[in-house]
Formats: structure tokens, sequence, C-alpha cells
DNA sequence: CACTATGATTTAGA
DNA sequence: TCTAAATCATAGTG
């Protein structure tokens, strides 16, 4: 605000108007240096007083006076040049920051997470709902873990964007109320649109800063989520005796070919209250196992032939025989050997 | 605690 | 996209 000053007075100096009048105070040094020292310490406090007594009409009618000078525009722009010139070798040539790489990993991974990015409002066909499925190949995993994955995550997605909202509120309450400051300030002192521009850009660079803070604690929150939710999916869990029974059956029943189709696998995972992706997951590992050591497997296959068996006897009790579940080993995985003791 | 069983994930190939 | 194969990581067991 010392430049304030300064400028004000040469502006009044330099408008015509007496110096004394307005009451400068350099005026006053000047005149205690020069001539008669205390001259007449009276007049100073008279002048001083003239001021303090002046109405506010009288100073109003004198801002306008400044106002409406001739030279007022021309002057002004004049100053606001040669501020411009000096505020730019103050502050140097740190403008314009590069987009803050910080920033930028925060935003992409807000949007990866679904934070930030378009309302994702199907779900049902995992449009973005699973993060974790992308190279897994599970998208439609709606197991309960889930769901609650993703209520918190919307519920995170909710806050993050009220918080944002309320920002972005004040960010555009704080710089407009700072505009009309400055452009009601521009009537009286030198402030380029260019100065008034720079300080909405210095605002926003603080708010951005604070977004940052939030976008950084909502990153903070999914990750969190995540690593309780997702890999949890990974804290393995053994399917219930019923469930591996009827995969069992069905494996060792189609041993020739033990490869479920879409319908097959969707109705075992009806069946075992698993999903399909456990499903294929399930038949994967078993043929792989199976025919890495089919004697370790000679016990269950026994078991489970018998069981079809019996299973066929039942049915063919009603119908012929034709159709026995025991499907004939034609090539894909050797059949087991069926000695009495289970050996080889 | 060591060891095995087992569900999930990753990688590579068709 | 499906599968084989390897691998990871935990659950279960003795």
């Amino acid at each position: 605000m010392d430049d304030q000053t300064r400028m004000m007075t040469g502006l009044t100096g330099l408008g015509g108007l007496s110096q004394a009048d307005v009451g400068d105070p350099d005026s006053v040094r000047k005149q205690q240096s020069l001539g008669q020292p205390q001259q007449d310490i009276g007049d100073i406090l008279q002048q001083i007083m003239a001021i303090t007594d002046e109405s506010l009409d009288e100073a109003q009618a004198r801002k306008h006076a400044l106002n409406c000078h001739r030279m007022k525009p021309a002057l002004f722009s004049v100053l606001c040049e040669i501020k411009e010139k000096t505020v730019l070798s103050i502050r140097g040539v740190q403008e314009e920051d590069p987009p803050d790489p910080q920033i930028m990993r925060l935003d992409n991974m807000l949007l990866a997470e679904g934070v930030s990015g378009p309302e994702k409002g199907g779900g049902s066909a995992a449009a973005g709902g699973a993060p974790a499925a992308a190279a897994g190949g599970s998208p439609t995993d709606s197991s309960i873990e889930h769901s609650d994955y993703r209520a918190k995550l919307a519920q995170i997605r909710q806050i993050y964007h009220s918080e944002l909202e309320k920002y972005e509120q004040a960010c555009s309450e704080f710089t407009n109320h700072v505009m009309n400051l400055l452009r009601e300030q521009s009537r009286t002192r030198p402030i380029s649109p260019k100065e008034i521009e720079r300080m909405v850009a210095i605002i926003h660079r603080k708010f951005s800063s604070i977004q940052m803070q939030l976008k950084q604690s909502t990153c903070e929150a999914v990750m969190i989520l995540r690593s309780r939710f997702l890999d949890a999916r990974r804290k393995r869990r053994n399917f219930n005796k019923q469930a591996t029974e009827v995969l069992n059956e069905y494996f060792y029943s189609h041993l020739s070919n033990p490869y479920p189709s879409e319908e097959a696998k969707e109705e075992l995972a009806k069946k075992c209250g698993i999903t399909v992706s456990q499903v294929s997951n399930w038949f994967g590992n078993k043929r792989i196992r199976y025919k890495k050591n089919i004697g370790k497997f000679q016990e269950e296959a026994n078991l489970y032939a018998v069981k079809t068996a019996v299973d066929a006897a039942n049915v063919s009790a009603q119908a012929s025989q034709a159709n026995s579940p025991a499907t004939p080993n034609s090539g894909g995985y050797p059949a087991p050997c069926y000695t009495p003791d289970g050996r080889l």
C-alpha cells in the first residue's frame, strides 16, 4: 500500500492540484527542512486538521475531480505500464508453471478408479465395475464383497464430488469478490486488467493446491478400500463340501472332455453358489492337477465314478441305460484304472 | 511350524 | 477370449 500512496501523491501532483491541499507529508517535511524550521507548527497542524475536517462530500468531490481529470486515463495507463514492468522484474518469470505431475498422477488414479470420471450408471455389464478384474478376466463378479466394495466406492465418490463442488464454489466466490474489489480500486489506483488476471490465477493456484489435498486423501481412501476388499479376494476360502462335490462329479463324469460349456458353467456356478469365473478357475486347476498326477486322484476318480454309476443306475431304473452320464473315454484325459484297491 | 491342498492370478499361446 | 502351465498366497492339517 506504500506504492499506492506514492502513486497517488505523484498523480495528484501531476494532476495540477497543490500538494499542500492534499496534505502530502512529503511537502510538510520539505517545508521543515527548507527555510524556517519550526516556522509555524500551528500552520501544519491546521493543515492536518483541515484534512480531518473535510466532509465526506468534499472528499468525494475531490475524488471525482481526480477521476474526471482529462489526463487521468493516459496517466493511468502509463502508471499501469510502469507498475507492470516493476512487478515483472521483481517477481521474475516463474509464472506459467507446467501441470503438476503429482496432480496429474492423482487425477489419473481417480479416473481409473471411477471416482472422478463420468457416472458409471450401468454397472451390470462391468463397464468399470471391477478395477482389479482388468487383467483377471472375471467381469461379472457380483460377489457380496464386490457390491460392498462398490457401495463404499460410491460413497467416497459422492463425498469427493460434494467437497470438490464446495471448493469450486468457494473459489469462484472469492475470485469474484477479489475481482470486484480490484475493479473498484482500479478507479483510484493503477490496476491493469492483466494484474487482475494474474491475481485470479494466483487465487486459482491456491485453491487447486487445496484441491490436491482433497484428491490425495481421496486416493488414500480408495487405496485403503482396495486393499481391504479386493485383496481380500485373494485371501481365498475353500468352497464348501457340497460345491466341491458337484464340481468333481461333473469333472469325473466328463473326464474325456472336462470342458464345460458356458451354459454348463453357469449351471454349476448356480448349483455351487460361486461365480462362473470361479468355476472356470476350478476346472482349470483341476485339469492341470489331474493331468500332472493322475495317480493321486485315482481314489477320488473311483469314488465319483461309483457315485455317477449309482446315479445312472437310479436314473436307468426308470429309463433305458442308453445315455449313461459316465461318458466313454475318448481321448482327452487318461481315464483312471478301476482296480479294486485303488492302485494303477 | 512345515507341509499339503486349493483358489486365484499371471503369462504365453492359439 | 479361452486354456495350459506356472506361480502366488492362504487355508487346513498333523
